[in-house]
DNA sequence: GTGTTTGCAAAGTGTTTGCAATTTA
DNA sequence: TAAATTGCAAACACTTTGCAAACAC
């Protein structure tokens, strides 16, 4: 729990400045489109068109910078899906990865070492595969 | 300009040649560094180096093509670790996700469709989260 | 005021591509 | 010999960075 008073936390301002960002303009027009209680998953190119939309303006530059301080302070994550490849895996029986965040090292979980059981495709579509990562870091 | 075992060239070659790729000189050597019956996780960069011990010669456009042939043909497959996070999730709670590759669309898992247990972090590690992404194609 | 943040353009990264030369079947 | 493959360098998309000007506190 925090001791900060419910203005602060209900703020957009708050919620920056609780994360140690000061509520800049740009901040804040980021932020307003980011957090409005609906779930989402943008790429930096999306928000760029998400702020011109409103007819406000943020550099390309800035936008990402504030996406990778967001992130860094525990407002949003980041999901890695493709775009290129960065490893290639020569094991082809379906198996899922540890990766070390620390080393940048990937390897393979043991067969049965996890258990998973997914929802079904929606409708029209089939499971091409489950990729499961397991994000390991130092130690708490 | 024949720095492989006769046997395994054979192997390789017929491996090659089923997924419908000519057994050249470059290919053989990555198939030979490649698929040498342990599993691997690497980066086009990595194989490089690995030819270059060898005192091998491909480009590394090659490289990546080969990688992207190889992976196409089904020898291999690839892992998206994160490289700059392409996706920023506005949801900080665990949950997991669907992505369209055919679409490129990305969306959440309603928690309590997906069950998973995974293994315990190694020695010395602990488990930073888990990334679960069910990859949807065309209705088979 | 002082330290932080922004915008721009330039640099960087990792990957793909166009095309002439080479190699394979 | 015809078709496939390679290497190079240039193109590419996306992301980060350096620095002067603008801003928040």
């Amino acid at each position: 729990m925090d001791d900060l008073k419910k203005s602060e936390k209900d703020t957009l301002s708050g919620k920056l400045q609780n994360a140690g960002l000061r509520p800049t303009r740009q901040r804040l027009l980021l932020a307003k489109i980011l957090f409005d209680g609906l779930p989402k998953h943008v790429t930096a190119e999306q928000v760029m068109t998400a702020v011109r939309k409103r007819k406000g303006h943020v550099s390309l530059a800035t936008v990402y910078n504030t996406l990778n301080q967001f992130t860094q302070a525990g407002l949003m994550r980041c999901v890695s899906v493709d775009q290129s490849c960065a490893y290639f895996d020569t094991t082809l029986e379906p198996h899922h990865h540890f990766f070390d965040e620390v080393s940048g090292r990937l390897w393979d979980i043991p067969e049965g070492d996890l258990k998973i059981s997914v929802p079904d495709a929606p409708h029209g579509r089939g499971i091409a595969r489950v990729d499961v990562t397991v994000r390991l870091n130092k130690k708490p």
